[in-house]
Formats: structure tokens, C-alpha cells, sequence
DNA sequence: ATGGCCGCTTGACCTACGTCAACCACGAAG
DNA sequence: CTTCGTGGTTGACGTAGGTCAAGCGGCCAT
């Protein structure tokens, strides 16, 4: 890695608080990987040899039953996955692929379960990221158990703007047979549904969404804290 | 607390490797607490004040939305809840009350973060909690978004039935309605799901269920390290 | 330019599941 | 013993969502 990537990858959030000679410790033994779109990262049921940050583009994390297949988040730029299974030593839960070319931080497990074992601030660190991440899932699975495919988008839609700066028109961050299948719908529903938002005044040309009336899109979607707010 | 009370919490699973003094400077402004059955213990949106942690009894992880209602899990005696939010200082994002007669340990908030800061082996202590119950509950996740009502039910009766050292006989441990909740259906559902399983050598007489064939159950429900392996 | 592919949409149909209501079994309280 | 309440079951029906197939439009490569 050279000097100006280390800079850049020790400004990552689960390096918060920790101290600088143990970042380039763990850094040494690191790779900054790039892959084109498409590519499978990390396959369910395999040993966690790496924790991954994702540094550039996005990794769709999903997973296989039969023949079903779903995803259970879109990850970008800053955010890392599968830190549980590196820290218990234990097997992927999930696959990933690149959704996008990306650029992928490899941090080696063991050295990730050194420094959890050697320095307490990298502990804390990986602690609390690990609860947020909790409780990131425990919304998904009260979204899904306890609304209907129409509560879903409406909700996704909400919290989406949010995140674009309450632009009240923006183009989908992904492709929407992967959008449905976050939402835990078959892309032909998806589009359906979507047709069912437009008394709503809900546009959808192409890739590009159009939220012609907040108001009535929330009274339908019923935000609540406790589901839909990523900083509660 | 009685110093007998004292020396049974400190072998909970969340005091592992953690030095003594420290456990007792947490159980110091603790309480253990009875409670009646039925009882709400902690309420979605509520800050969380306390680590509670089940010493004794059954305790439903439940949460609600609009006039819906899903239990996410059942704790029994060693299992503590919330710990995500008392660490970031969030409020609850579920709900809690008593199945049976419970006795529960309570640990104020402020002292478990303050131990966390200060304790490095409490702090790790947490992760590995926290990790192991990410892990948890993204299996249900999936569990939820890749099968169907019929699978959930042959897949818990399995999981069950090994729980309870490879019996072929057992009793359920909660309420119908409560095990309809957590699988993700209606009461009525659980019911015909359950007369569903006949044809594989499901024998259902009140809350005593005897699995005649456990092949054949397996051969449909198909489980997956990755979903119910509880050690993976 | 054009042929082919891919993502998306639409329609028709089917299945899984929820809902509502009646009914039954059992146990507690009178 | 009777009465009532609660948990569970069953039947009839409605709805959400999956599936299959056809068609459409944009985009890339020849």
C-alpha cells in the first residue's frame, strides 16, 4: 500500500480512537484490492480469513437458500462487513459481490483478532460498531416481519431522501431488481408496487424517483424511530 | 442483594474473564428483581437505563408497529437483552415482558458503560456478546426472507429437538400463539402448518409434540449451518 | 445501422398467508 | 356441577405477493 492510501484508509470510522503505531500494525499486513462489478468477495459458509472495508463503490451482501436468493444490505464506501464472524472466529453468515468496480480494504483476521486482544480502545471500537450494527439489523427484521411490500417502499423512499439531502427527486442508488430483493420483494412486484405509490404522487421514470407530495407518502408509510432512523 | 444472590450472577456468561472486584463494583447498584408473569419489563423507545439480564423464568423480545405485533425472540435464564443500546446509550428498539414468573438482573446503564470504558476484558466481553447476537439475529433475518411458514416451523422443531438432546418427544416450551409470533404467522397458521406436517410424521396432542420420522422432517426442512446452527 | 441482450414492465394466474367467525377443550372461579 | 374465559382448531374467504410468459425500450458490440 503506498503512503497516501494508508492516510486515506486510517481515517476509516472503525479505526476511531485507536492508536496510530497500532492502525499501521494492522495495516501492514492489509491489502487495498480493486475489483471489477460482479465479482463474488466473500461466499457464505467460507472460514472469515479477512474483514472487508469497503474503501470505493458498492457490494451488495445477499444470501442463498434452495433457489432463492436475497440481499440483506448495500453497502458504500466506509462501511466494512462481516466484523462478527472475524471476531468469533467463525464461518461467513453471507456472500458479497461488488455491485459496482470497487476498491476493498482486506484487513487479515488474525491480525484483527490480535489487536482485538492486545489493545482495548480497537475493542471498544469494534464493540460499538458491532452494536450499531445490531441494532441495524434488528430494524431490518421488524421491517420485515411487520410490514407489508407497499410499507417497505414507502418507508425505503422516506429514509432515502432523507439521506440525499431531502432532495425530493433522485435517482436510484442501485439497480431495481436489487432494490426489490433488499425490500424482500420479486422484482415484478417491485414494479407494481411502485405503480401503486403514484396516487401518492410518486414518479418513477426510469431510475429517476419523484416525490411529488412528502406529506401523503408519510401518512402512508408510517416512519417510526425505532425502524427508520439510522441514528436511533 | 444476599451475598448467595452475588456469587450466582457473577457465573453469568457476560462476567466471563472479567476480574472480581470489577463484577462486584457492577452488581453493587444492581437489582434483582421478581416479577408476576405478563409484565412489561422495558418499552420500545424507552432510553435504556438498564442491562437486564434473565436469571430466572422466560422473558418475550416483542415489538410493535401500527396494530401488529412480533415476538423477535424468548430468552431464558443466562441471556440478557438490550445490551446494543445500553452501550451506545440508545433508547430500546424492542419491547419485553415476562412469559412465567421471572427473576431478572438489573445493571444500570451508566455503570455498564463506565465499566465498559474502563474494563478492557468487560469490553471485549460485550463484543463477543454483541457479535454472537448480530449473528443471531441476521439468521433470522434470513430465515424470514428465505422460507417459507412451513419451513420455519420444520426447521425450529429441529433446531428444538436437539436443543432438548435429540428428543423425539418434548413439550413445547411456550404458548402456541407465542411460537406463531416468533416463526412469523398468524395462530391460525402456526395450526394449519402444523397439520401440514402429518404426511411427515409430525404428531401434535396440545402442547406435546413427537416427531415420528426425523428424515423425513429433515428432508424438508432442510436446514443450513449458516440459519440453524446455533454453534456457527 | 442493427441484432441481440438485459433490465424492466404488464397481464394472467396461483399460492401462501391473513382475517373473521364459529366452535371446541380445558381449567379456574363461582 | 356449572359457568365463563382463554387458547387452540377449523372453515370460508380475501389479499399480498410469487411465477410464468410476453412485450418493450435502451445499450452495447458487431
Amino acid at each position: 500500500m503506498r503512503a497516501d492510501e494508508i492516510a486515506e484508509m486510517r481515517r476509516l470510522r472503525i479505526f476511531e480512537d485507536v492508536a496510530p503505531e497500532r492502525i499501521l500494525e494492522m495495516l501492514r499486513p492489509a491489502f487495498l484490492q480493486r475489483f471489477p462489478a460482479g465479482v463474488e468477495l466473500v461466499r457464505e459458509g467460507d472460514p472469515a480469513d479477512f474483514l472487508h472495508v469497503v474503501v470505493e463503490g458498492q457490494v451488495e451482501v445477499f444470501s442463498a437458500y434452495r433457489d432463492r436468493e436475497t440481499t440483506v444490505s448495500v453497502l458504500g464506501p466506509g462501511q466494512c462487513f462481516i466484523m462478527a464472524a472475524v471476531v468469533l472466529d467463525r464461518v461467513y453468515l453471507k456472500s458479497a459481490r461488488s455491485l459496482t468496480a470497487a476498491r476493498v480494504l482486506l484487513l487479515p483476521a488474525d491480525a484483527v483478532r490480535r489487536a482485538f486482544g492486545e489493545d482495548a480502545a480497537f475493542a471498544r471500537c469494534l464493540a460499538t460498531d458491532l452494536a450499531q450494527s445490531y441494532r441495524m439489523v434488528v430494524k431490518e427484521l421488524k421491517n420485515q416481519k411487520l410490514r407489508t411490500g407497499l410499507e417497505r417502499l414507502a418507508n425505503w423512499l422516506l429514509a432515502h431522501r432523507i439521506e440525499r439531502g431531502n432532495a425530493n427527486r433522485f435517482e436510484l442508488p442501485f439497480e431495481k431488481k436489487v432494490l426489490a430483493s433488499r425490500l424482500g420483494m420479486a422484482p415484478e412486484v417491485l414494479s407494481r408496487t411502485f405503480a401503486a405509490l403514484t396516487p401518492y404522487k410518486v414518479k418513477v421514470k426510469g431510475a429517476i424517483i419523484e416525490i411529488g407530495d412528502v406529506d401523503a407518502l408519510t401518512k402512508l408509510a408510517r416512519p417510526t424511530a425505532t425502524i427508520d432512523d439510522p441514528d436511533t
